[in-house]
RNA sequence: GGCCCGAUGGCGGAGUGGUUACGCAGAGGACUGCAAAUCCUUGCACGCCGGUUCGAUUCCGGCUCGGGCCUCCA
């Protein structure tokens, strides 16, 4: 079996992967906060770790891996929405979670074997914020809880940045109740009208951070292999989760391996982000006709650490280049996946690379497997190119072979035109005309 | 201001101390009634300036440009 290769953030390298229990190989990955669509730059991780999942199971076996992506369900921009409809919080986080999971699920991303959602949580929040306070690592103050960073010698190891340059940097004011600038958030109090639950501190909610580590503990222990999330997270979230989880855990450390996608910017190359207003979604670019593999195989042109910039150009080449593997696929059943693809992935998931070798396999069984690894060839190739059938093109490909059997070309040609202007491809081969949407 | 990352041909994107993937697009040819698809051929790429070296796109330093993070944005 080829050693896997993976980049930690921690280490800021390349190390061997070496599971704690090759039996029971753990990954977790910061999945959304349930109260928008989600956009194509959403999509990365949850595909990037998708393909990560899918290596770790051919590797470790099926049944040796366990993969959690959890569902933020209370949060205060949840809150907001939920007042702006004047619906019920349930509402929009029932609504958006369904929609992120149709999204992915068009993108061909599997469903992780857990997906827990932080409202189911809450009694290991609460829990996992006690023992914090009893170990003299946080504080009540001011109706909140809050975690004291200078009670943890080890913080800022994930970010590499020391405590004056975060204090300095911040953005924003720090609230007057706060020991330390940099404490954050464990539990904060809800007013009436606010969503909440019952706590030693009054009833409030949770802050953000100590989602995770809560969800971490209890469905995968208190040491993972692998933790994964955008770049961005690697401070404060990342770094608030490891603080919290060693804190709470006598020094166990939280994650074995961290491993961070980098962006997607739109053309003029900025980040993509909610805030600045140059998302795109999911969803509309499925409705623009877009095919879901398609965007997949976009987001796995590029390695996943790297900078990647949307664009029309990246999609239509991206389609030219899957439709061509699913011909050279073809009908074929999935043989046994190509070693230089595993090779490729086992190399801190190249993906690119990867997707490059599927175009020097030769056989076909073999070039489904090893494109299914990574998520593609969902369907037949008949499927990818036609969908649904359609009774009148075929009756149309038929009167056009009369046609050309009566050599006669303009009629066969004026057919031809017909169909295109439908979409319709048509191509005259030994066995007769086959068709494509184009 | 602090920390970090990137810079490869028309485009996407690997990789490497010396011979430079692969894909898309383009060009030429074969095939085709014409196309499409396919096959073959083709393509003066490694941001700038120094350094190390017999030799650097690849290592080191500086610069320029671009991007990210700096309290809840994947």
């Amino acid at each position: 079996m080829a050693d896997i290769k993976l980049y930690d953030t921690m280490a800021r390298e390349k190390r061997v992967f070496t599971p704690a229990d090759p039996n029971r190989v753990t990954m977790y990955v910061c999945g959304p906060t349930v109260y928008n669509r989600a956009h194509i730059g959403n999509a990365r991780p949850a595909v990037v770790f998708d393909v990560l999942a899918r290596l770790l199971r051919h590797t470790y076996g099926e049944e040796h891996v366990v993969y959690a992506r959890n569902i933020t369900d209370v949060e205060d921009k949840i809150i907001e929405s939920a007042r702006a409809e004047g619906v019920d919080p349930s509402v929009i986080t029932g609504r958006y979670e369904d929609y992120y999971l149709a999204d992915m699920g068009a993108l061909g991303v599997q469903e992780p074997d857990i997906a827990p959602r932080a409202t189911e949580s809450i009694a290991g929040m609460v829990a996992m914020i006690a023992s914090l306070i009893h170990r003299g690592n946080a504080y009540e103050a001011g109706g909140h809880v809050l975690f004291h960073v200078p009670s943890d010698p080890d913080y800022g190891a994930l970010g590499r940045r020391d405590r004056e340059a975060m204090i300095a940097g911040a953005r924003v004011e720090v609230a007057s109740y706060k020991k330390d600038p940099a404490d954050f958030v464990l539990w904060k109090p809800s007013e009436p009208n606010v969503i909440g639950w019952d706590s030693p501190w009054g009833r409030g909610r949770p802050g953000w951070h100590i989602e995770c580590s809560a969800m971490i503990e209890q469905h995968l222990g208190q040491t993972i292999d692998i933790h994964g999330g955008g770049l961005d997270l690697i401070f404060p979230h990342h770094e608030n989760e490891i603080a919290q989880s060693r804190c709470a855990h006598q020094g166990a450390p939280l994650a074995r391996y961290w491993m961070h996608n980098g962006f997607l910017s739109m053309a003029d190359g900025e980040k993509m982000s909610k805030s600045l207003g140059n998302v795109v979604t999911v969803d509309e670019l499925l409705s623009q006709g877009h095919k879901g593999e398609v965007l997949r195989f976009a987001l796995l042109s590029a390695h996943y650490r790297q900078p990647l910039e949307w664009s029309e150009a990246l999609i239509a080449q991206s389609k030219a280049t899957l439709d061509r593997l699913y011909r050279s696929a073809g009908e074929a059943e999935a043989g046994a996946v190509d070693g230089r693809v595993i090779e490729a992935l086992s190399d801190d998931l190249n993906t690119p690379l990867a997707l490059s070798r599927l175009s020097a396999i030769e056989d076909a069984g073999t070039l489904k497997a090893s494109g299914q690894l990574l998520g593609l060839f969902s369907e037949s190739a008949t499927g990818w190119f036609q969908g649904a059938g359609d009774k009148r093109i075929d009756e149309l490909v038929e009167a056009r072979a009369q046609a050309k059997r009566e050599k006669n070309f303009a009629e066969a040609d004026r057919i031809r035109a017909e169909l295109a202007a439908d979409g319709i491809v048509l191509e005259d081969g030994p066995q007769g005309t086959t068709w494509r949407r184009a």
